[in-house]
DNA sequence: CTGCACGCTCAAGTCGACTTGAGCGCAACA
DNA sequence: TGTTGCGCTCAAGTCGACTTGAGCGTGCAG
């Protein structure tokens, strides 16, 4: 069962993605449609899961293609681990990216909400804030001569 | 007091960053130097704390440069909220990138530890949640026809 | 006085991820 | 018998964010 058969257009339709881009990741091997019938793309459920399995991953850019490709495509010859180091890459570059956007978000947030006028350069709080960042960059600059006894 | 200024390559050295993108900015207007002398820009306290709030928005494209321009360079001509609203959305994009990143996650540390010999093909959850995704999308193509009593 | 390090400008190149355009085939419908 | 719609290929274009390269100026150490 389940063994429809869907036209490009109307696997774009519903991923809510271009044409384009569905032949795009053909090209690529990323996607290969199911099957072709005479030069024709016919997409199946097996092909429509992977889709949303790169959607999932790849949505604006999370993980770049070429990393969802060795992700999914998994063929491990048996003789690199090259599948499961992209992983373990992407976890940690995704972990550190959430930070990042929290650090942001937060910013963010205080520029809504800050009672000054001109929160980015009256604001105190984010003065302080990142005059400290720039404090710990200047840092690096002038190493302290190691005051040897 | 710190009134002390920088040359371009200090300033690079110690934010990380190569010298081509500090004049890259300046052109941009985004962070214009504090001063020249004979053409030359020297950085302040000042123009650092804006480069430390750039690289905290901007850091690996979270949020785009022209959206962070809008952000702090924020003189509102009194007539357009557009800063204000630039920083509303940007909250809102944030958001709905730390949930996907989130439901990335989940996925590749999914794969990381699932038993199965090839998780993204044999994992029978894996299976189940995208199916799940693509019958949903599936459900748009075919807009039940609408049973009128 | 000659190098060398560092600075500058302006134009062009790069990279990832697509998109657009030209030109074509094929099936169905008026 | 068009012509309309959908599909195809292949080459080229686009966009954001930089980077690279050519060519030049300036200050100072040997």
């Amino acid at each position: 069962m389940t063994d429809e058969r869907y036209s490009i257009s109307q696997v774009a339709r519903c991923f809510g993605m271009p044409v384009s881009t569905l032949r795009y990741y053909d090209d690529l091997g990323l996607l290969p449609a199911a099957e072709r019938r005479g030069n024709v793309r016919y997409y199946g459920h097996e092909q429509l899961r992977r889709l949303a399995l790169i959607q999932r991953l790849h949505h604006r850019g999370l993980v770049s293609l070429a990393d969802t490709a060795t992700l999914i495509t998994e063929d491990p010859p048996a003789d690199q681990p090259s599948g499961r180091q992209v992983l373990i890459a992407s976890i940690e570059t995704i972990r550190t990216r959430i930070h990042d956007l929290h650090l942001a978000q937060q910013l963010l947030e205080h520029l809504l909400t800050c009672p000054t006028a001109d929160p980015v350069r009256e604001c105190t709080h984010l003065r302080t804030e990142l005059g400290e960042v720039v404090d710990h960059a200047l840092a690096a600059l002038r190493p302290p001569p190691p005051s040897r006894p």
